[in-house]
DNA sequence: CGTGCCATTGAGTCAATTCAACTTAAGTGG
DNA sequence: CCACTTAAGTTGAATTGACTCAATGGCACG
């Protein structure tokens, strides 16, 4: 199979200033390996040997961190187009579970590190791909650390809409359940569903069924976002 | 002046498993400039061309990301040995403030670039100090997401301990003041306040001054910044 | 047409915040 | 060196935003 081009997308939280730019290269040969996982599947768990890197071809991928008690913190959704597991070290940092039936591109670590050590263009690649993490982290920091209920669950939806820019945007098909989103925004299942329907009441989102949701006025949800002024 | 070494030291939060090396190698040569700056100045602001990179080498730099209504997230606190506005784009992402006076290095940036484009080992050092970055953002990530006050306020002093072994890391000097470490950790002021009291009253640490910060228990202090169990 | 999972809504609680008073420390300038 | 001023830190009381607990609704799937 050929993996086809390295692609970095911004998926921009805040007003922030700050545009990575939407770069497109063929760095990656085709010489990764094609798997597939179905839902709720384990691709790998914090603290295995980090000996493959990943690339999502088709659904979704959520990285997260355990407490030993059960609590959970989600740090990234990695969607088609999206690398994940490049960044660690001799172990994996995260977990990696399939939010939807996947498929995935396989990387030999020892390979691509060979790869970029050699090849500047594909060092270029990964060090986007290190940079684009740690901005959204950075990111990420200030909603959970600062912003409200509200405020996060419009910061997300408005994350994903512009992660997507290009297609029609509107229309968001989510794959994620409201418990992930929960634990990616430090809330609660109850909370994040709350501000969704008050979304809802306010006319800025329609929520047509559980994994579909209707911005009807971006404008308002990316205000909904921020401070007032 | 000389700079001598890139020193990665491991500020760890969390048991997460995870060791990042203490690794010790000479690679950036002695082409940095010395600045200095007094206590609460600007080194750069967000959204200022990145045009150099920074070694603290002596006091310490706050990183911050401010809201536009003047809510303030602080993403991490240099001390001497790190390295911060590498890993930014052609914007920084972030304003660094001097917390005391500070001395550091200044490097030009495309001179770093250039270096590390020919250079095996300075590459290395700025992946790893970017990787470094990345870790530490997704560990901070749990704490705001998923910690208790209480919870977090143990967490920033085990980190500050982990970040000087090798020295006598029971006694802490911090330069940060409790509004600081309140916009570190995502709580107020007076929140952290009644935490450290309360770590006081349990006999964990004492606070003999407002900067120094007595660790008299280290493993009950680990385990207040844990789950039970 | 149950059975089970996920989502939603309501009611009551609680941890952290806000507001406010006061203490301590750190300058500053006579 | 001491009075004066300002900034930083601490404590208490009241408030509140998000959480917990509990019940119900809606789909999907066998």
């Amino acid at each position: 199979m050929a993996v086809t081009d390295v692609r970095l997308r911004s998926n921009q939280p805040k007003p922030l200033a700050l545009s990575e730019p939407l770069e497109r290269r063929s760095a990656f040969a085709a010489f990764g390996t094609t798997m597939s996982y179905v839902r709720n599947n384990t691709i790998f768990s914090e603290g295995d040997d980090a000996d493959y890197s990943y690339e999502v071809l088709t659904g979704a991928v959520r990285l997260s961190k355990m407490m030993s008690d059960g609590r959970r913190q989600i740090a990234e959704f990695a969607l088609a187009g999206d690398y994940f597991g490049i960044n660690w070290l001799e172990e994996h940092a995260m977990t990696a579970e399939a939010l939807s039936d996947v498929k995935v591109a396989r990387y030999a670590r020892g390979r691509l590190e060979r790869l970029g050590d050699e090849n500047r263009e594909v060092r270029a690649a990964l060090y986007a791909s290190l940079r684009h993490d740690l901005w959204a982290a950075q990111n990420h920091l200030v909603i959970l650390g600062r912003q409200s209920a509200l405020e996060r669950t419009a910061s997300f939806l408005v994350q994903l809409m512009d992660r997507k820019q290009g297609t029609a945007n509107n229309i968001l098909e989510i794959p994620m359940t409201r418990q992930d989103i929960a634990d990616y925004l430090g809330l609660t299942i109850e909370t994040v569903c709350r501000m969704l329907t008050k979304l809802k009441q306010l006319a800025i989102i329609d929520t047509p069924d559980r994994h579909t949701i209707a911005v009807g006025k971006p404008a308002a949800l990316r205000r909904a976002s921020q401070p007032e002024e």
